[in-house]
DNA sequence: CAGTATCCTGAACGATACTG
DNA sequence: CAGTATCGTTCAGGATACTG
């Protein structure tokens, strides 16, 4: 088992800094940072979504989930299990049987990441149009990389 | 948690697949993965909680980030700022000074966010004591290697 | 000060083969 | 069927050095 152990980052923190009031992910040992990892590595979220819609058998994630496999679905299985988020049954019959299914709180976590879903459907039109601009404007330095500005003069820039 | 529904706001191509309702992260080239992605990488979210409080300059985040290379606050800040989360303003004074911030955009994903570090807040103590539970169960079936299992009766075995 | 350029390591991941 | 074990590759990210 070399990697479903996470690193653990044991950091000393010397730093009494008087602003910690917004040091909720800052700390490395924070729990935030965990979960989030969690969530947002390339398969987590995935399996989530579909056990939030129906307990699955191994193999039936393995097709629905689509690239990954069949090493990184276990992985991540255990992962989720490990966290109590998911919960594994196993029938003892003869072909092996083994379902997963969302605990009551995997449902509540995939229900708060709902709101981050909702956030990049309503803006990701914004975000599609903020990177077109910056390309746009990375690419018109590029043109402009021998000339002299013609707008420099005394004002800060914003690089939009 | 038979009922997963993401409601999946206004964004839907034309499947005939009934269930795609809950496809919002499904599919790989969907939006959200890579808002996640950014999000949830290992410095984005740190710098954006930080720009939340306030405007920064990059030496500042440099320290405040604790841990961060110079090198990945760079490309942190560059992604941000692609996506137009964050904004640069470059004053052109002799030692230069360039200040970021978040943009609007940044200040909604901040909020949205939250949601997360609430959960997280709320369900960590959960969470730690399922995963204390998952490894004194992975302990107990490291002594029991080779012996019978006394609990192995007819019905289903849950792995917790 | 605020970067860029370059090199390098280790963790993550995929592919494959084997097993209860 | 539902995994585990092993190997090879890729690549994110750290360290370091240089620059306008």
């Amino acid at each position: 088992m070399e990697e479903g152990t996470s690193k653990s980052a044991s950091y000393s923190e010397g730093t009494e800094d008087p602003w910690d009031a917004c040091q909720w992910d800052v700390r490395e040992g924070c729990e935030v940072r965990q979960i989030l990892d969690r969530i947002a590595d390339k398969w987590s979220l995935l399996v989530v979504a579909l056990l939030a819609s129906r307990r699955m058998r191994f193999t039936e994630l393995l097709r629905e989930v689509d690239g990954v496999s069949q090493r990184m679905l276990t992985v991540t299985l255990r992962q989720l299990e490990r966290d109590g988020l998911v919960e594994r049954t196993v029938y003892p019959v003869v072909p092996p049987r083994v379902e997963y299914e969302l605990s009551s709180l995997g449902v509540t976590l995939h229900s708060a990441v709902q709101s981050l879903v909702v956030w990049t459907e309503t803006h990701q039109v914004e975000i599609a149009s903020a990177r077109a601009a910056y390309d746009r404007a990375q690419q018109a330095l590029e043109s402009d990389h021998g000339r002299a500005d013609p707008a420099s003069g005394a004002g800060a820039r914003r690089t939009r």
